[in-house]
DNA sequence: GAAATAGTGTCTATCAGACATTATGGC
DNA sequence: GCCATAATGTCTGATAGACACTATTTC
């Protein structure tokens, strides 16, 4: 009611009320970050070194630093670099968890950000944390996470999950080059269920996103793969229409 | 680097230091609040009364206030109350902006709200705030807007476009009572684009989610239409497939 | 040649879009 | 009857899924 103005116009207030510390929420970030390992989606966790709910895993994160954060995705890069030792992978902002009940310590607010990355390119344990990877069963994790963790990441598998209906991030989840069972193999691995190879072949064709490498990669037994690689990284990547819709 | 940590484990930290003011950003919750008025899809906006960027058109909004709002939804839902004196619209969280530079004041972050209403539920002014409904046209509105009001608004005209190509949120536009020809004018001005009336009808059809109401709406001319309500509000309202796919 | 995997071809049920036709009101 | 709008019916091209078939490697 007689809250401080900020954005909202037709209440008084000084500039120093407003400054006044109980007025703003602790502020974090907080990342998703997924990798495929040993044919299973997995998510990084860290064990929480210090007093609430110490010990307990959690997801990488924490709070912003007016001072070196530009804005809100530089602080998720900053942290990025600092867990996995990765600079450019696929980062989507997932959305923003604040509440009063959600950290003992007080009104806290994180923005949750999910990333993409090939499991080779992570450099794991820029400050000796403890951290691991855990595969995704259902829409979680096997252990019991901190604060309102596990929700969002049932939030970020969800959304994993219905984006690669109709988009390709999937190719980020692999590295540089790759083939096309392999990019199947990874959407069966996510979505959990078989794909047709004709009919997944045929839409990736349409996307016309990838481009053939003129060499060959050699499996265990069969016939030789071709080697593809993502043609613009840039380019929104859509699908013309959502793949296994009447598998819900 | 040196930043405290509140979820982030590793780095000693007192609470004292946490909490220190320069550490926690300003938090805002913002709205873009959309409804339907003579066939034009406008956006609520009121007149900034105070001192950045005063007299400048924005979207409605304010500060979080840690004593009375228990989440950022319950604020948002607030601010909804003041802004549009309306309880239970459709209303989804859209995204978080947060940077050093949005704000003269300083680090500012905001989460923004979309919200759809009927015209005819809103209720304006609640404290006699320049309040006024702005006509969307392409993905803005025609005055400047302060701070980055209108990147959000742009990124709120696209996501409701894009959502409404796979679910009926379209339906809270509109009065409790409506017929398909007032729905499927919702749908045209919003995508700015005709739509066929038969596709358009086996699409509503097919999701099951209006039902009819053996009374009758008599528009000037013309046969008369059926009118619907929604069956359930709260079912997730998804189409099988997209609308308008090969418009784009 | 057998096994294994990669890659292509074909058939078909489904369905969105287009458009014609019928229905029902006011005047 | 005429006009205007609502509502339904029909046709067709496109296509996703299913599945059979061919191709290319190792052993």
């Amino acid at each position: 009611m007689n809250e401080t103005a900020l954005c909202q116009p037709g209440e008084a207030e000084t500039q120093q009320r407003a400054a006044a510390l109980p007025e703003r929420p602790f502020f974090t970030v907080d990342l998703v970050i997924f990798t495929i390992r040993a044919e299973r989606l997995e998510v990084l966790l860290v064990k929480r070194a210090e007093r609430p709910r110490k010990s307990w895993w959690a997801l990488p994160g924490g709070l912003l630093d007016l001072r070196c954060d530009a804005s809100i995705e530089a602080c998720a890069v900053r942290k990025l670099v600092e867990k996995a030792g990765v600079y450019a992978p696929y980062l989507e902002q997932l959305k923003t968890y604040g509440s009063r009940d959600r950290d003992p310590r007080g009104w806290t607010a994180t923005t949750a950000y999910f990333a993409l990355m090939a499991s080779e390119r992570v450099q794991l344990g820029g400050n000796q944390e403890a951290v691991r990877w855990a595969p995704i069963r259902g829409d979680g994790v096997d252990c019991d996470l901190a604060f309102d963790h596990a929700h969002i990441l049932a939030d970020a598998v969800e959304r994993l999950r219905s984006k690669l209906e109709y988009t390709h991030i999937a190719v980020h989840l692999l590295p540089e080059e790759f083939t096309l069972p392999e990019l199947q193999r990874t959407y069966e691995i996510i979505l959990q269920q078989p794909l047709d190879k004709s009919s997944f072949r045929r839409r990736v064709a349409q996307a016309d996103l990838l481009e053939e490498i003129p060499g060959k990669l050699r499996d265990g037994p069969g016939r030789p793969a071709q080697l593809y690689r993502f043609r613009d990284y840039d380019r929104r990547t859509f699908f013309p229409r959502s793949i296994s819709r009447h598998a819900r």
